[in-house]
DNA sequence: TTGCTAAGCGGAGACAGTCTCCGTATTGTT
DNA sequence: AACAATACGGAGACTGTCTCCGCTTAGCAA
């Protein structure tokens, strides 16, 4: 879902808002979680509601163009995993990463990436980065062949979700790591 | 948080209109899942909106008690399970019906089950319960000393949400037993 | 340039949900 | 029977969502 719907390419102020929009979504998402007010967030980046709701049609693809953007950078930063020695301790890495990120974003991403199907670009990013870790580690043998990357995304966003919806009471939760690493203890050959 | 509130017994009216709130709270919760519309709730159960607020400040405190009588039920479904000849077999099973559970009730309690803190009772129940099956399959050596019902509980709740939300694409996503069979494996002594 | 048209804009306003305030009604006690 | 104390419930203020449609603007062609 880039900015270019379909056919030709839009109008220039149409870019140009399409642009404010996001950005405002992005600022505004993160302040006040996804349930912020869309509307402002219109307000925010100087259009009427109508425009936003040309743009994105409901909330979800708004947050989905927000997300996008975001998943882009962090499969960046799985690339030097990718040449790690050790595959299967590089994937242990990415799963943590993977979960600090969703939760510095606030969760905002923790619905989108579950979803593989091809509505949200997020997930499939997501879910692509992650899958060359899986293979390399599976190639070298160090975690079980039967286990697939869907599992683990859904134990990863599970634990994403755990993590950022416990509320820190008596004892302190559990960190994510901690968290990842019990999965791994599971999936690693033995 | 029972009927009663503190120091003296509800009134009759009182009482009643709770109890009416719970009832038509529960239904329409599972109808509608839970961003189900308060007011409608307090129509459906004959009451005003008015009344819905005094008994319950927030949509949370409403959920509470919805869940709190939902736990009861799944913790009573744990009896037998605490005799099983096979602790670590009757901890991964007692795991599976929670995430069922949980399914079952469309994910409402997802968010109450993770606050151990005291003003949830839902979580509070459902702890003690596994509590009590981690506890024995620890004590027969099926399982790691080192891994708490706290961290099994997040995990658990994360299955469910991920679960819950996955949207069903091509791949059909994995069951709740996969991926509790996979948390187990991590956890089993070896 | 100028003028035309499709594309896009934006705000008024209908609608739905949340939550409060306060006059009225009911309960249980003496 | 009378009277606190307790509880009820609905009007309405407020906030957020989303649509409709008359107006504006970009981009193109002459």
């Amino acid at each position: 879902m880039t900015a270019e719907t379909g056919r030709r390419p839009m109008r220039a102020d149409a870019r140009r808002n399409y642009e404010k929009l996001v950005a405002a979504a992005t600022e505004s998402f993160l302040a006040n979680g996804p349930d912020a007010s869309l509307d402002d967030i219109a307000k925010r980046a100087g259009v009427g509601p109508g425009t936003l709701y040309r743009h994105f049609p409901n909330r979800e693809a708004l947050l989905d163009a927000v997300c996008v953007r975001w998943a882009d950078s962090v499969a960046a930063d799985a690339a030097p995993l990718l040449e790690a020695a050790d595959p299967t301790e590089a994937l242990n890495a990415w799963l943590v990463r993977l979960v600090a990120h969703v939760s510095e974003f606030k969760g905002l991403a923790a619905a989108l990436l579950l979803s593989s199907d091809r509505k949200h670009d997020t997930a499939w990013v997501l879910h692509h980065t992650s899958d060359e870790l899986v293979e390399r580690a599976k190639a070298a043998g160090g975690i079980r062949a039967d286990v697939t990357t869907s599992e683990l995304m859904q134990l990863t966003s599970g634990i994403s979700y755990a993590c950022g919806h416990s509320k820190q009471a008596g004892k302190p939760t559990s960190t994510p790591e901690r968290l990842i690493g019990l999965i791994m203890d599971g999936v690693r050959t033995r």
